[in-house]
DNA sequence: TCATTGATCAACTGTTTGGTTGATTAAAGA
DNA sequence: TCTTTAATCAACCAAACAGTTGATCAATGA
């Protein structure tokens, strides 16, 4: 049992978790409200015990919670992990994209010419040679 | 072989593509310019096949991109998908806000008291009693 | 107490995945 | 032509995963 799992793991999860299509439509059923396994179920050809199973992994990212309510366990979506999620993927996006505007900015100053040249994008700047260590 | 994949199937591979670790810091490191597979396997234990393949499972992704330049193949990021993967998570991530104004809004006309009884949130509202069919 | 309902646990199975080693292709250069 | 370098292909293996069936647990209500 996993009791403090680092970043990097509950990226892991996360992702894992929304990398099915089962779990990403529980997903959206729940931004609608919580529901029980058995409501999540119904629209499913599979068995509740295997939605079960889906609703453990979500749990385990971090995504969904539940509670108790009676015999019911009602599951709730919980949009802290999913800000991760967004976090992480606009990080590099976004480094990406300034990559693109220095490049732009310094073919700019040296007259633009050898952009025209540059059809296959090799020529773009792979940073200094250190160690890609970030995760 | 697939030819033409469903916007299911894109998010499918997309998420579990960067479900992994190793093909995390891969996007990292292509954020910053593009890089040959010797250039990405250098800062990980595996071999450079590993990583060929989880570069295969990233292109499949549409998440990168490979060129010829000589010998070498250097692979570049391509952000669009990952734009359609926050844009899937944001879309819930903000009915799900929604959600809670306009619980918010009806406790508030009612006065407020009930929102301080319901501690579980197990009488969030679930919605009408439709199917959940979206994806 | 006992039956019912909601949900999980346990054990098993077929498929997928991440990794390896060894062989092979493709382009450059001596 | 022969060698070197970059990268992929092919076959294989161990571990993890998604699904099943059957049994069990927990709370409710007659």
């Amino acid at each position: 049992m996993i009791v403090d799992p680092s970043a990097d793991d509950r990226l892991d999860h996360a992702f894992m978790a929304l990398a099915d299509p089962v779990r990403r439509r529980i997903i959206a059923r729940l931004s609608r409200g919580p529901a029980t396994v058995n409501e999540l179920a119904d629209p499913f050809e599979i068995t509740k015990q295997a939605v079960s199973k889906h609703i453990q992994v979500l749990e385990h990212a971090g995504l969904v919670t539940r509670t108790r309510d009676a015999q019911r366990r009602p599951v709730h979506l919980d949009p802290a992990a999913l800000e991760a999620l967004t976090a992480w993927i606009d990080r590099y996006r976004l480094i990406h994209e300034q990559q693109f505007r220095s490049l732009d900015a310094l073919l700019a100053d040296r007259g633009g010419r050898a952009a025209a040249s540059d059809t296959t994008g090799a020529g773009r700047p792979a940073g200094p040679r250190k160690k890609a260590t970030e995760s």
